[in-house]
DNA sequence: GCTATCCTATGACGAGCGTTATAGCCAGAG
DNA sequence: CTCTGGCTATAACGCTCGTCATAGGATAGC
């Protein structure tokens, strides 16, 4: 269907470029579809359009961080950071976390951001319930998760300035031994 | 100066909307300078402005934290975590960081987002240094440091996104017991 | 008072943007 | 075969963007 394809097309031109710089024109043309569907598939526009993006990053993820929780929270924080580590060095450090861009630009509409609070919290709620039932009190699994969350974005992007994964993989080591060390 | 009101004026900006939503116009309206000086001052256009705005703000945090690592890491970690809260509580969840804005945008200028990597480079190489001088092997004090960076910067955008200081705190929190442990 | 230098003021350029409207196509139901 | 409804195609709207050019004004040194 070529209403998932303008989703995903859209996801990935945020990720690269940040959503003001993300043209539906450009989301069209990259998936194919007349300008026109885009208006068809998606009437509320702009908006929209990047609020299912969002969502569509957010679900995709959040299906990884399911699938792999199942094994512990030391498996499911492997795999988050494995994934981070794809899209960035798949992309020569042009790509990042869609979710994060639509959160740092102001203008971006009350929707997509609504919904980029929303993957935050469900990724960071994924794992501190998983850390919670391995044995961490609650509140602590809480700002682990956080921590968890925040570093990962934050070394994404660290590593797309820095056009070096080190970052990236520093971060992940030093909180897989935090969490080790915790379970 | 009025040069000098143009870049913070341009840093403020891009902390807010990201640096593809900030337009020279609104950056001159913004410092109340007509729009033919900014070519005045800044004859490389967007991209000088961009790159000079990203310095500003790198250079700010560097003085904080050069002043407080005096002190030892954790009053350095501390002062770094109170500046973002401050920025973003000041501004009810609506800037961020510049330098974070100007990486997670592709079409960015080259120059500026060298910048950017500069920026990240430069906070964490402080964070190190601190943390190497109070008996952390060289490596590992990298790796904290580059932790700490991200960690800042994925948390104010959490904020940002969810509208609540809550992220900034717990990951400070954590932070600071980690380094504390260590030194 | 005169002139050279820095800054201002104003407007224009081509391009791209989000959005809307309208007319045409084309499959599948009756 | 016809008709209907989902999709396409195309063009236009008003707006803002980055950039450039050119003319005007002030101010400092002589």
């Amino acid at each position: 269907m070529s209403r998932e394809q303008i989703v995903t097309g859209a996801a990935d031109m945020i990720r690269r470029r940040g959503l003001n710089a993300t043209s539906i024109r450009e989301v069209a043309k990259h998936a194919g579809t007349p300008l026109g569907s885009t208006y068809h598939y998606f009437p509320g526009g702009k908006n929209q359009l990047a609020t299912e993006a969002v969502q569509w990053a957010a679900d995709t993820v959040q299906k990884v961080l399911a699938a792999k929780l199942r094994k512990g929270p030391a498996e499911g924080l492997k795999a988050f950071f494995a994934l981070w580590r794809q899209i960035v060095t798949d992309s020569d450090f042009q790509a990042g976390c869609p979710v994060l861009a639509v959160s740092v630009e102001e203008t971006t509409s009350a929707e997509a951001l609504a919904a980029a609070a929303g993957a935050f919290r469900t990724w960071s709620g994924q794992l501190a319930d998983s850390l919670e039932e391995h044995g961490v009190a609650k509140h602590r699994a809480q700002s682990l998760a956080q921590l968890v969350v925040a570093a990962a974005e934050g070394a994404v992007a660290m590593c797309r300035a820095q056009r070096s994964i080190e970052p990236l993989d520093n971060v992940a080591a030093e909180l897989t031994a935090l969490i080790e060390a915790r379970t």
